[in-house]
DNA sequence: TAGATATCGATGTAAGTATATCGATAAAAG
DNA sequence: CTTTTATCGATATACTTACATCGATATCTA
């Protein structure tokens, strides 16, 4: 299957690039030409197997007995998930969640650069948390047509996640990171991802009550190796 | 299948236990009895069928034509989670993210309340964040076994996490939740689950990308309903 | 009281994901 | 040059999850 010119990445396939990009750019720095799949699945608690599956719809090809190119790899898998040019991203909601963000450095890797930040508090704007600029959300909508920028990260309370998620639509932004416990209603040309630390919180709480209640009970969708006893991050991916 | 008298949720089903409980307490404060599938389904945009499925392991049971009584399921949910109780938890790393998580008030909810948190650095320590104090690392052992606290939150960059858990790990914590982006070696009786935001942003880039290429493509695993084209969260869970 | 509507619960189907197996190929060792 | 070892790639299987259908039951309305 394909979309474009790209073959089809399953959503867990995908949620494990971000992994695979980590050890592999660690590699870089070494001087290893080519990595093996069974390699980076003991790196990162995979099966092989994983490894190779995820792989294969990428425009590349392993070598029998060597393993993969690490350069092409990583150059197919940033090229698959769009993390070659980075792209700017405004951020609203300067709380506490909000300058957590502005301070992880690390999306920049990732292809994305939060450049504005915006918030309703007159207290809160125009002041700079992390050499990026708060400014009022009133200048949202400006500010987002003339940098033309797509991606939204929405770190406010509840109740104003939807009003402020509908102003970003108007202003033109295509995809909104949402952090807020809340279905947002969209229309078809935006697209959501949710992030709900309740249910990662969830999880663990079961497992550790599973753990208590008896030693080791497999349960379904669990395929973490033993001993990591990780949790696959298969976030459904609607 | 059952574990202890529960009879087993899949992880998927788990993920989206919070987002039920949300919606329910949410409704408590109305004078409404009873909730029916079809109503939460609406409400979080699942497919009624999903929540028929997801309630179907609890000890609890629906009536036709009306639903299921808000506070037995309320009760059902928080029983399976463990949430009734609330359990310890202990911070380490106060940086942007630690301090997001500290600020976060809504973990009480989840069952979960950080009440101390530690950082390496002493220029972070002795302070309060949000109320809770902030101690030297050196003390985490001697406080986690005093305070039988099993779990750990552990938000420190990536090359100290693993020499971190394994600190925790012998101050008695078993189960630790993950943000740096490493994977954690621990022993059996101990659980991880890992959170990592780049995944979720892999997720994001995919979506705006398809989205761009063409309209609208089905994609394996995709369930979201139009129009709100979210991403399940079914994080896989090993 | 009777009919219409809403909803659950059980069963079955389909899609997606993870896992296993096996032959072929490449490098290294003897 | 031959053997061993490591690895990929293709195919097949099992498991999980999501989705659909249908009969039974409860409430509401006339």
């Amino acid at each position: 299957m394909t979309i474009g010119s790209k073959r089809i990445l399953s959503y867990p396939s995908i949620r494990r690039m971000p992994s695979y990009l980590r050890v592999l750019k660690d590699l870089v720095a070494t001087d290893q030409k080519d990595v093996s799949a069974t390699f980076l699945a003991k790196a990162l608690g995979f099966e092989p197997i994983v490894v190779r599956k995820d792989f294969d719809p990428l425009p590349i090809t392993g070598k029998s007995g060597v393993g993969y190119d690490i350069h092409e790899l990583i150059k197919a898998i940033e090229d698959h998930l769009g993390w070659n040019n980075i792209t700017d991203a405004f951020l609203v909601g300067t709380g506490n969640l909000g300058s957590a963000l502005l301070g992880y450095r690390g999306f920049e890797q990732y292809g994305v650069k939060i450049v504005l930040a915006f918030d309703v508090d007159p207290a809160k704007t125009h002041q700079t948390i992390n050499d990026i600029h708060v400014l009022p959300i009133d200048e949202f909508s400006t500010m987002a047509v003339r940098m033309k920028v797509q991606i939204g990260v929405l770190a406010v309370p509840a109740e104003y996640a939807q009003p402020i998620a509908e102003q970003m639509i108007k202003a033109g932004i295509r995809a909104i990171w949402n952090f807020a416990p809340v279905k947002l209603v969209v229309p078809e040309n935006v697209v959501v991802q949710n992030e709900d630390l309740a249910e990662g919180l969830a999880v663990l709480s079961v497992k550790l009550d599973r753990l208590k209640t008896q030693s080791v009970h497999p349960i379904p969708g669990d395929t973490s190796p033993v001993p990591e006893n990780e949790t696959p991050d298969t976030h459904p991916v609607p």
